[in-house]
DNA sequence: ATGAAAGCGCTAACAC
DNA sequence: GTGTTAGCGCTTTCAT
């Protein structure tokens, strides 16, 4: 049977004691050199477990105390993988007495003052933001930081002193091209919204990088450049497929994620392309029906349960004031299934 | 340029008038017949948004004033409709002016009182339980609820006066039975991991009803039951496939979820069994890759956003204390593709 | 139309 | 070892 909505005196009242002894048992106020009586310790213990006492979040956070609450910030757009990963942020927060507070930013880059002073609001101790990056918008980020100065980014923003946890997108690409090219693939195709988002960027370097290092040299007909790249509808896919294969002639396509992947595979299909013999395509953070898909798509796995336990982590130092400003870099992994 | 952490009696000085009357202008404290002069008002208006004055929410909830949190409780098994669903929640009740606070809860029923505990130690005004249903836990759940007293159900449990928010999962299986039956089908296969679970108990309800009105009868033989068939694996698909379509020759499976469906046409498709010609499957949720599919996946489509909205409506108007227990009944709609 | 004082549940500083 | 007091930022009640 659960009381409800106790407080600290009146667990006081049946233990006999003050409130302050209370408080310095349950939660260890006052420092390590305080005494109390084994006996009273144990009798308020007791007591507060019986009634299954629980504290005021409220009340000390007045004075002082941190909320324990984590404010996480998620683009409106999130692709699923971002969701992947709260469910596992939700957990490493949980393990260290965290709580997770979750708003939703939109595109606009004043949202995240607003989702910022309100997190204050809230009292969250720090933020993990998962939101997009926008590199244009390096002095009105500092000034976000300024409002709660506990960030961790996921993806690094173009700014020197964040603290984030990234995936090595470059390298992730840079691999896939080195597979692509392995399986006698000579003409790759790539597609991007554009070069202003930070995550966009790697890919494009990685995709240089993997080229250049097998002695190729760029073809810009192979790269496709259109702002509705950043949603992976039917419609793109088929503007994808015919541009970069029926046009063009590349002989494999990296797409940005898997659900991309998934379209431009059934666009292929329907114009009887065969996947990978004609036309090898590649997928992005391998979602769980990356596997059940025919063919099996080959793609990039984004660690997300490691993503969230560094995020939690490097929050939790700069909430205990241990930490300045790092990054961790992850490195993802090639997924070679059948599509390639 | 934002001021940090600025408090009533901060802008009270620059008004010069008292914290009282800071309060009744911005936040209308006091009630409906309190006077304060337009001039004043004017100015206290002026100064706190030039301030960007934001409320301690902590301080406020002292007081007596609700948190503006709304507690989500998801699974942490959760399916990823689940979260497609969160996403929306967290839009409604930004809408409403709350704010989303997430907990896992695990299998153990425990984990119900912990968090409830906990949401209550942070002052949630309510919670959305995403969580499974526990039809044996009927009591426990009564006990939780009375720690938190406001909770609206997706998905309703086996309890009377809970307020939920339920999709009609039988009809929409019926609607999968008329449709395989239009197409020609005569030996409908369905899975199921038990008849615990109240999700699965409707969709077995829907499959008895749907044949019932056609006027066949039940065929023991199509049904399976396993306790692993919760989670959509490569291995369960063989599992099924073999059993219900190699061993027993349904000319149909009904699938829990397009996950499972996904991995039961890929091995469908491994054995040269031709969907839909020899074998029509059929999927749940409409998740954003079944369109994406070859053959795309016939599917039940969930009212996610819907399901959001009237969720937090629910619980906004019982924390505005208008409301009794209520359950709200929506309907899926069937999406047909090639798979059928 | 506005202010002063008390109090929400807890902790810190200082007493004893 | 334990208690007392003051105060965190806000709202309420009661004055004025």
């Amino acid at each position: 049977m659960i009381e409800s909505n106790l407080k600290l005196s009146d667990i006081a009242a049946r233990a006999k004691v003050s409130r302050t002894t209370i408080s310095r048992v349950l939660f260890g106020t006052g420092g390590e050199n305080v005494r109390v009586s084994e006996s009273t310790r144990e009798r308020i213990l007791q007591i507060a477990s019986k009634l299954d006492y629980r504290p005021n979040v409220a009340a000390r956070m007045l004075t002082g105390k941190g909320s324990g609450i984590i404010g996480v910030l998620i683009d409106s757009h999130a692709p699923a993988i971002y969701f992947d990963c709260l469910r596992h942020l939700e957990h490493s927060a949980f393990t260290l007495g965290y709580r997770i507070m979750i708003a939703q930013q939109h595109e606009n880059i004043d949202s995240l003052f607003t989702q910022a002073l309100d997190f204050r609001s809230y009292g969250v101790e720090g933020i993990i933001n998962f939101a997009h990056n926008y590199p244009q918008h390096e002095r009105e980020i500092h000034e976000f930081m300024r409002i709660i100065p506990r960030v961790v980014y996921i993806r690094r923003p173009a700014l020197a002193d964040a603290t984030a946890v990234q995936v090595d997108l470059e390298t992730g690409v840079m691999h896939l091209v080195e597979h692509l090219l392995s399986r006698g693939r000579q003409r790759l195709g790539i597609f991007l919204a554009d070069l202003e988002h930070a995550t966009l960027q790697q890919r494009y370097a990685g995709y240089q990088k993997g080229l250049a290092n097998a002695g190729l040299k760029l073809n810009k007909d192979y790269i496709l450049f259109d702002h509705d790249f950043i949603f992976p509808t039917a419609e793109n896919a088929k503007k994808i497929f015919q541009e970069l294969y029926l046009d063009r002639g590349v002989d494999a396509i990296i797409c940005q994620n898997d659900l991309f992947a998934a379209f431009v595979i059934k666009e292929a299909l329907q114009h009887s392309c065969r996947i990978p013999e004609d036309l090898a395509i590649t997928g992005f953070d391998d979602l769980d029906f990356a596997a059940a898909f025919t063919p099996g798509i080959t793609t990039i796995r984004q660690p997300t349960r490691r993503m969230a336990e560094e995020a939690v982590r490097l929050l939790h130092e700069m909430i205990q004031g241990e930490s300045k400003a790092q990054v961790i870099n992850l490195q993802p992994e090639l997924i070679i299934r059948s599509s390639t």
